[in-house]
DNA sequence: GGCGATTTGATAGACGTCTCTCAAAAAAAG
DNA sequence: CTTTTTTTGAGAGACGTCTATCAAATCGCC
């Protein structure tokens, strides 16, 4: 009925040894005769001992400390990347995870060099940002990385330096699905694929439209694929340069944005004449008007990487590498489809992973604010 | 820099109450006159504590046991599910959760009613099966829980019984999302759908059925549903009564099938003649088969339960409920859709690059992951 | 002021692990 | 045989919370 799960002690007494020695074996501090490892071991197995985490947790009291450094601004995906982590604070901080969220300007490597440095001194475990290409960026974390703090690129790579982990899905094959989709949606006639990117410099635009190009020349060759619409991210432009296009030549027959800006594709879609077939539209990213263009058909499918996932991966891969061990494996986070249909409810934040922690509500509400306080000793 | 989360204590002294009166406010054990709740709950705020969930955890030392009753047999559905919960296993049991994995024969009713009684004298938190519509499964699951044992139903919802929860994807948003797809994939042109389902009585197929019918005769006029292909979810079944349709008539543009034995089914379409264009093929989850079919391009589309967020969310569920605390808000799983781009990898694959992977220290702390591998040699 | 009821304080043991220290025993080396 | 080295044992204190118990203080009420 109520049997208890064994313990360190009773392993010990399984194997015939004092409980120090036992504790020498599992927690790998040598000097242990090579027949009491094996007694140990052994007697492990037999009693299906399972090292109780919340004990050990208890015992080393460690506090991790983690930040996020998140990109400001009007993009609506890292609005949302925000949002979520910040709902995860006060969960993390149950489990003694101090995890602290910056803004930065997008885009800004120095800035963001600048931000690393007063991070590092303040004390720090591991840190995740969005990677971008830049060499002093890279010369940074290679910085912190030797002080022994874990950097970890989320959604975007840095190609050059030598973080710990990316964290984001593969990029490549986020637009070889968007080709598929594209292509499938043509049933077999020709038509022209309109690519807007926000720039080709940024690893993850670039990635993205050479993969949805593969899939589309290799596999569709009645697609044609248009000359790239560069659009910065921003909405104005994006609109400017799409407007003539729309007006003067009737052959486009799906878009493929990889980026930001999609305000102003939204507005020329919207705005097409009645008699004008609306292209295959396919977007990355739900975002609340990326979802609203999708549930009034404006548009037909969104790719999302899946931001809460991507941030419960990364927690879990920082909390890894600063208890020095090797990163858990975690499955590849996929671009994932979605449709009108199986779009997922507005909240994205119920979308955060089931915890296995016991939750118990106290009847107080922690604040959100100044959770971490220098307590005299 | 060593700065400590907040614990009881210091709420205690920083409200300037003891430690007692602390633990009965946060604890509801009553008793507490309302200017202390208030100067208790102000210090919680002012400090931003948060419970140390480890600490909590070891204190009750509570060990969770439940069960999970799954289908045995050549379904390869369930088979997944079940290797997804052996490995689960002991990740769980070092969170003191003691989950005991049991086959059944599939749709026995009695036979999952005798195992719940045998379950349920061994002294048990929570189960959760897979539900079928059937009187003495909906009765004994009324007596499970009036002995305080919580029921889940995974998968498949057990109708009339009072079960806790259902754990799984709304099947009629699975079913449209399959025709949002189809039609799509029409790209305009007429065409004719072909449903395939195992059964009309098993509910989680009538209602896929539905949704796609649904989506496909009120979004997509120009297409047209043949009769429905009943194969009881044997490829033998279903790959006779396809072979004639597909030799006597090339007017199937797309199947659709909601359930099992897709073997007869694939078997049809590697062989139909050169000159016949294949149909649009849309399938239910990612197994064995049916990915070897996207990958060698003879179908177009999975679409999928995501059976380890099911696994991940039923567990979740049933701990909430053993904690008699409301059951967190998980979301309905929703229906992801698959295309041979973005396949989720055999094997579980990480996006960590081994090459910039930490190197454990002698000195570095005992990991979880050490041990599991201890027990598992 | 005195009564009973309510509220508060002080404290102790338990949970399982980690991290120490110190001494004792066993094994290896001379 | 000693001496040195390696290996083992025994135990204590810490982590933060939960759950007790019992005594002391405070309150409301007559």
């Amino acid at each position: 009925m109520q049997s208890r799960l064994p313990t360190l002690s009773d392993v010990a007494r399984c194997a015939g040894v004092s409980y120090a020695t036992v504790d020498r074996v599992v927690n790998d501090r040598g000097g242990v005769a090579e027949k009491s490892v094996i007694r140990v071991r052994k007697a492990i197995d037999e009693l299906g001992y399972v090292r109780n985490v919340a004990a050990a947790n208890l015992s080393q009291n460690k506090t991790y400390r983690f930040a996020a450094i998140i990109p400001t601004g009007t993009n609506q995906f890292f609005q949302q990347l925000r949002a979520i982590l910040e709902a995860e604070r006060i969960r993390l901080l149950a489990d003694r995870i101090d995890l602290r969220i910056e803004g930065i300007a997008a885009f800004d490597g120095e800035a963001l060099c600048e931000r690393l440095d007063i991070l590092s001194q303040t004390g720090i475990d591991g840190v995740a940002l969005v990677g971008t290409d830049d060499d002093i960026v890279a010369q940074k974390i290679a910085e912190l990385r030797s002080a022994g703090i874990a950097v970890l690129t989320l959604v975007s790579d840095a190609p050059n330096a030598p973080r710990d982990a990316y964290i984001g899905i593969d990029n490549r094959v986020a637009g070889q699905t968007a080709g598929r989709l594209i292509g499938l949606c043509h049933g077999g006639a020709c038509g022209r694929v309109l690519p807007i990117v926000g720039a080709l410099s940024a690893p993850d635009h670039a990635e993205r439209l050479e993969g949805m190009r593969e899939t589309v020349t290799s596999l569709y060759p009645d697609l044609d694929i248009a000359p790239v619409i560069i659009g910065r991210d921003e909405h104005e432009i994006v609109e400017n340069k799409l407007r003539p296009i729309f007006k003067n030549s009737h052959d486009i027959t799906a878009v493929y944005s990889v980026g930001g800006g999609n305000a102003g594709l939204l507005r020329v879609l919207r705005s097409l004449p009645d008699g004008q077939n609306r292209p295959i539209v396919v977007l990355h990213d739900i975002v609340p008007q990326a979802r609203e263009a999708l549930e009034d058909g404006v548009i037909d499918a969104i790719i999302d990487q899946r931001p809460e996932v991507e941030i419960a991966n990364a927690l879990s891969c920082l909390r890894s590498i600063a208890d020095r061990r090797i990163p858990d494996v975690t499955d590849p986070i996929l671009p994932t489809v979605y449709f009108k249909e199986n779009l997922p409810p507005h909240g994205r934040d119920s979308f955060v992973r089931p915890g296995h922690a016991v939750n118990r509500t106290a009847s107080g509400h922690a604040s959100k604010s100044r959770i971490l306080k220098e307590i005299d000793q």
